[in-house]
RNA sequence: GGGCAGGUUCCAGAGCGGUCAAAUGGGACGGGCUGUAAACCCGUUGGCGCAAGUCUUCGGAGGUUCGAAUCCUUCCCUGCCCA
């Protein structure tokens, strides 16, 4: 196939990249690829720790998809085998080691996330088990030969650690090598990865000049913060959007953002070309758009990626109707009611709200609506037999009966 | 092996014998406002109780005391320093 113009191909690449090293080499590489109708091998190495994909995760892989859309090959590498010894990046501690089946198990739900974003037919799947396992003590020796200990102490998570006396377990040293060594096996041009793997990424560099090949070019990508704008999108943060969640959940989510957050999600989890963003930024700061309609684009942009265009016309119909509106969502959860009840104690039993104390200082601040009335009592008893909408708070909706 | 500093409610972090369910900040939740579940403002934030109140909570277990998150003993854990 012909690729597209050098330059073209690179305003692509460099949309959201944190730093690109080196952007000379890359435009060589692009060059001659475009030259000889050769397609680059792009890697990017995955933890199999963590299958669970959410927004954060698909900055990089958006930016593997847009190397496959410039018809290059992209390697989505779980990292089997090096999760044994755990990524020491951004930890003061050792990591523990995962069991080969937890990888095997974790390694099979990324290949079923991946493709809502990248295209089959142009990924190759591979573990770094197949050649790392298969190396002999001779090789590690000569793999081992070729850095020193200077220079993997330099790195920053080991020179605090070894600044501060603690344990850093031998193995752990390694793991900077073997990543490098999967470049050198893989024969990479690029390698992509977040800002936190940039030492574990320069290391493929040498090691591959070491084993007498071109250095890979690589490329960083910046952490996702997450919906609180502040701290890197993580799910032990709790501020994540995962790419299963419904789409009415992730629209809710995203809506949740500020408005400042919004054209950074904008440049890092959509296609919308950098120049475009800027330009929206300025209009909205200008006030010559609301930020509320770029924000439902930006909403309906990441359900259609990960669910369906339709799905994020109705996530947008529903959003609007419920909290512009302020009317009843049509999937409210229905709760069944056996007996005349009064409403505390089934709110209490169906786990609305964590206990009779929460219940009433909800319902004193007004946040409890029975029917779109606040109930004066909350011990008002619910019949049986009859049907009521009940809302808690702005985003719960049940019906009862 | 020795020395030191710590382990407090969701988190961070005060409190150091009663006035402590425990300051303050964050988060979360509720309300107001709003074309946003944005921003901003206000409020709430252990259980049970309408309430007075009562029960459980400050690493674990014992103890001192009329009374302990606060003092003592011991155990566990974490961090720093020395060997």
């Amino acid at each position: 196939m012909a690729f597209p113009a050098v330059a073209e191909q690179l305003d692509l690449l460099r949309k959201g990249a944190l730093e690109i090293i080196s952007e000379e080499d890359l435009e060589r590489k692009l060059a001659r690829s475009r030259q000889e109708g050769k397609p680059l091998l792009v890697k990017a190495g995955f933890d199999p720790t963590a299958p669970d994909i959410h927004l954060g995760h698909t900055v990089l892989i958006r930016k593997m998809r847009h190397f496959q859309e410039l018809g290059h090959t992209v390697v989505f590498l779980i990292g089997d085998f090096t999760g044994l010894i755990g990524d020491p990046s951004g930890r003061n501690k050792t990591r523990p080691a995962l069991s080969p089946q937890e990888i095997a198990a974790n390694a099979e739900t990324y290949k079923e996330q991946i493709f809502k974003l990248l295209d089959p037919r142009r990924t190759v799947i591979d573990f770094n088990s197949r050649w790392l396992g298969a190396l002999s003590p001779a090789d590690i020796i000569k793999l081992t030969a070729s850095y020193t200990v200077a220079r993997i102490l330099e790195r920053d998570d080991f020179a605090k650690r070894y600044k501060n006396g603690e344990p850093i377990s031998v193995h752990e040293l390694l793991y900077p090598l073997m990543q490098g060594y999967d470049s050198v096996a893989l024969r990479a041009d690029v390698e992509l990865g977040g800002s936190d793997q940039k030492f574990n990424l320069l290391v493929g560099r040498e090691l591959q000049r070491a084993y007498g090949q071109e250095p890979q070019v690589i490329l960083t990508m910046p952490l996702l913060e997450g919906l609180d704008g502040v701290q890197k999108m993580s799910k032990s943060l709790g501020n994540y959007v995962g790419i299963h969640e419904a789409p009415a959940e992730m629209f809710g989510k995203i809506m949740s953002i500020s408005d400042e957050l919004m054209f950074r999600y904008y440049e890092l989890l959509t296609d919308v070309p950098s120049r475009e963003v800027a330009q929206l930024r300025a209009q909205a700061a200008a006030g010559a758009r609301n930020p509320m309609e770029a924000k439902i684009a930006l909403a309906k942009s990441i359900i259609a990626d990960f669910h369906s265009p339709q799905a994020a016309d109705a996530a947008e119909a529903e959003f609007i109707r419920v909290f512009r509106k302020r009317e009843a969502p049509d999937d409210a959860l229905l709760l069944p009611l056996e007996a005349d009840e009064p409403l505390v104690d089934f709110l209490v039993r169906h786990g609305v709200l964590a206990s009779r104390g929460e219940v009433k200082r909800v319902h004193a601040q007004g946040g409890v609506y029975l029917d779109d009335e606040r109930p004066e009592e909350i011990t008002l008893l619910l019949k049986k037999g009859r049907s009521y909408r009940l809302k808690v708070g702005k985003k719960k909706f049940y019906r009862i009966g």
